[in-house]
DNA sequence: CAAATAAAAGACAAAAAGGTCTTTTATTAT
DNA sequence: ATAATAAAAGACCTTTTTGTCTTTTATTTG
């Protein structure tokens, strides 16, 4: 469903914002341990996060990776399009051409309903609506990104 | 979601199986054209899916591809299975480790419910009822397909 | 200012996905 | 039998994804 490099975007999004809850800016070696990720792709997707200006960074001693309070709250859709395109959200299925409400293929009506469950979730979803969850214990007992 | 070789299965199955229904076997030629695939991976991806039984095919003049009338219908979810493996099925949507209902992540409950629905889209779809629905018009127009 | 620290940048590489082409094997029709 | 046909097999290649590592730049603190 989602690549490798959504997955790590999002799990070391939330963990910065889980630290940043408690008034710390985790730098890179930190989240790559905490969230299980490779340490150096872990920096690179980061850094390309940060100049979209999804997230923070400081260089030099005391730095290290936060959220702008200012901003609003970052939505899973815009970081799953950032990070792997809209062909989720979009486009048929099974990759059949012209496939809309008007002509559709023989799977379109059951699949957009699917597609647009899963575009809700990632709209109303968001970095920081993940991390309270985390905090509050309620859906989740992952040690690592407590 | 699916990748490029479930893409090519689904699509050369279900033309097949059109076919067949009018008393034709079709080749690789002709498959790969019609549903806008590449002709050598298709025939390759054919190949895989002749070996695993799922359709048979014919060597020499008058051969092509056919489905065994006798066995039972092929279900979305075998196929996607064996061209992409069963990720899509099971396990955390985000990558998160020990995520189940007992140890869920975050976002577990409301990505299950996706889970579950797009399981069972392609457990009760299968080659031959996409086929005829194409057929019968029903949610198709696709002229490449019919 | 200098030293320490930490992210940014970018080169490099391994693995997987996607795709192409040639040769071989099996089948059928003449 | 043999010629034509069509899938099977397998070598090879390209692109994308995933991952690693070194060097550079910016910041802070003593």
């Amino acid at each position: 469903m989602f690549n490798k490099e959504t997955e790590y975007a999002i799990r070391g999004l939330v963990y910065i914002q889980l630290q940043n809850f408690d008034g710390k800016r985790p730098g890179i070696a930190e989240i790559a341990e905490q969230i299980d990720a490779p340490h150096f792709y872990t920096a690179k997707i980061l850094q390309r996060l940060v100049r979209q200006g999804f997230v923070e960074s400081q260089k030099g001693k005391g730095g290290g990776f936060y959220f702008d309070t200012k901003k609003p709250e970052l939505p899973l859709k815009q970081l799953i399009i950032a990070t792997q395109g809209d062909s989720l959200f979009c486009g048929c299925g099974f990759g059949l051409k012209q496939c809309d409400e008007n002509n559709p293929c023989p799977l379109h009506d059951k699949y957009a309903a699917i597609r647009n469950a899963l575009n809700q979730l990632v709209t109303e979803e968001n970095v920081q609506s993940l991390a309270q969850k985390t905090l509050r214990g309620e859906e989740m007992q992952l040690p690592r990104l407590r």
